[in-house]
RNA sequence: GACCCUAUCGUCCAGUGGUUAGGACACUCCCCUUUCACGGGAGUAACACGGGUUCGAAUCCCGUUAGGGUCACCA
């Protein structure tokens, strides 16, 4: 436990929030709740027209679905705001003066602030990467020049984003940069910066960047790319973290699926890998399944009616659960949820096509379930066990398959050739609704 | 082009001098079974290449190749 650690998130407003960009702040998260330090959320608008509230917004609602909470930030607070750098103007002018003060900076011959780089080899200590060594005065950029200075402010007076990320991680008294590997190049620079501000640079640990799977550049079309596209997709937060946090990270043993806490207790950036990952949905939707298949049902419940309610899937209140309970087991999306169970909420259900051809079409259909219902009408109690027994004997006494019943059955009190245990599908509907369907479906297949 | 990072099954993750190279997803097959799933079992599949070091390299070193990143008055 060290209370003394801070380390920050800080994304740009782009009105999207990448997978990549949610792995970071997952990383930063699980680091700071590990050590319980603290984890800052921090806007970086410098320059980007304006401050767009939607596109904040979505930054907002990606960490609060994925459950990072931040403990300084925008609706927040803390000791070192404001968090958006639309509004620290005058912080930013308070360390160029520093500069300029210690001749660091110059006015180049367009009016923008230049960082005289010192050109120097420089070397530090990454957590993830370990010892990284530049010989900055070899520095060039693509017509074989000397890198140019760097510039910290424009002509028009807008900051540049490597000094206003240097100041507020100084302001903000940040311990621990964890950020994208794109960033490693752009270490040394920073740590110039650092340098010349007189201020001790914080450790930085940059972690591999998420690519597709076929190893491409993840962009924000691609599949899995925004984080919203998980909100909208049926996806468990639970599970999203559990995948993404083994994007990257592993506890070294052969624990995948691990409650939050014990991703928290067990995380290290010492096992964070270095080379990139490939994002692989079909995983991550596996995760998914097996959260839906393993959480209480009270969870499931609360999960699935946001769904439902969307569909106009209205189930009576005292059947929900064991309605919900039938397919628990086979959902992978919860978008999938109210198409599974569409049917119990009304007596006016469809019949797939495919489904009456298949089994209601076929010869003798009709007449077993006449035979069923009548078998049925007597049965009691109406529950799972007793209900096959019951069409197990039927079928032995006509001397025909169980399955001769049970299909036609199906299609008869659900629409559907594919759905929950015939029996166990029977006894949540009750014995009147269950023969009403079935006295419906003679009506209407009726020859 | 310069500099930096990386390189184990298709993918994720183990394995840091001696292993039949392990687990998971995906895929194939079998079992279970009233459908669809779940579950159980089995199987296919990897150390990029070339040099070293060593009695012995996936593991250490060098090179090559490949991939990624940075070199903005973008963030």
């Amino acid at each position: 436990m060290n209370p003394e650690i801070r380390v920050r998130f800080a994304p740009s407003p782009t009105g999207y929030l990448h997978v990549g960009g949610a792995r970071t702040a997952l990383f930063n998260w699980l680091f700071a709740r590990h050590h319980g330090g603290k984890f800052i959320l921090r806007i970086e608008d410098t320059d980007r027209a304006r401050h767009h509230e939607d596109a904040v917004q979505v930054i907002y609602d990606g960490l609060r679905w994925l459950g990072l909470d931040w403990d300084e930030g925008p609706h927040a607070d803390g000791p070192h705001g404001p968090y958006f750098q639309s509004k620290r103007e005058t912080i930013y002018q308070r360390y160029a003066d520093q500069l300029i003060a210690a001749g660091r900076v110059y006015a180049d011959e367009n009016g923008a602030l230049r960082f005289r780089l010192p050109r120097q080899p420089l070397a530090f200590d990454d957590m993830v990467c370990g010892r990284i060594e530049v010989d900055r005065s070899k520095s060039q950029n693509r017509e074989g020049e000397l890198e140019a200075d760097m510039t910290i402010r424009r002509a028009d007076g807008g900051w540049i984003f490597h000094f206003v990320n240097v100041v507020d991680d100084i302001d903000m008294r940040i311990t621990h940069v964890i950020r994208g590997e794109d960033h490693l190049s752009n270490t040394a620079k920073h740590i110039e910066l650092y340098q010349a501000l007189g201020v001790e640079p914080p450790r930085f640990g940059h972690i591999p960047l998420i690519l597709n799977k076929d190893g491409s550049k993840m962009s924000k079309r691609d599949t899995g790319a925004s984080i919203t596209s998980y909100l909208d997709g049926g996806y468990v937060p639970e599970a999203v973290l559990n995948y993404f946090c083994l994007l990257g990270w592993s506890p070294k043993d052969d624990r995948e699926i691990m409650p939050r806490e014990e991703i928290v207790a067990r995380f290290d950036l010492a096992n964070v890998n270095r080379k990139g990952a490939h994002f692989d949905l079909a995983k991550c939707d596996w995760f998914n399944a097996q959260y839906l298949q393993q959480m209480p049902l009270e969870r499931y419940r609360e999960l699935s009616a946001p769904w439902l309610a969307k569909a106009g899937v209205a189930l009576p209140a005292g059947q929900l659960d064991a309605v919900l309970a039938l397919e628990k087991m086979k959902v992978t999306h919860l978008t999938e949820v109210p198409e599974r169970v569409a049917f119990f909420a009304t007596e006016d259900f469809p019949y797939e096509p495919v489904a009456v051809e298949k089994t209601l079409g076929k010869p003798g259909a009709l007449d077993r379930l006449a035979q069923l219902a009548e078998c049925y009408a007597g049965v009691e109690p109406f529950d799972a066990v007793t209900l096959e027994a019951k069409l197990k004997e039927l079928a032995t006494t006509l001397a025909v398959k169980p399955a001769e019943f049970i299909h036609p059955a199906r299609v008869a009190v659900s629409g559907r050739s594919v759905g929950p245990s015939l029996y166990h599908m029977l006894e949540v509907l009750g014995k009147e609704r269950a023969l009403a369907r079935i006295a419906r479906t003679r009506r209407e297949f009726a020859a």
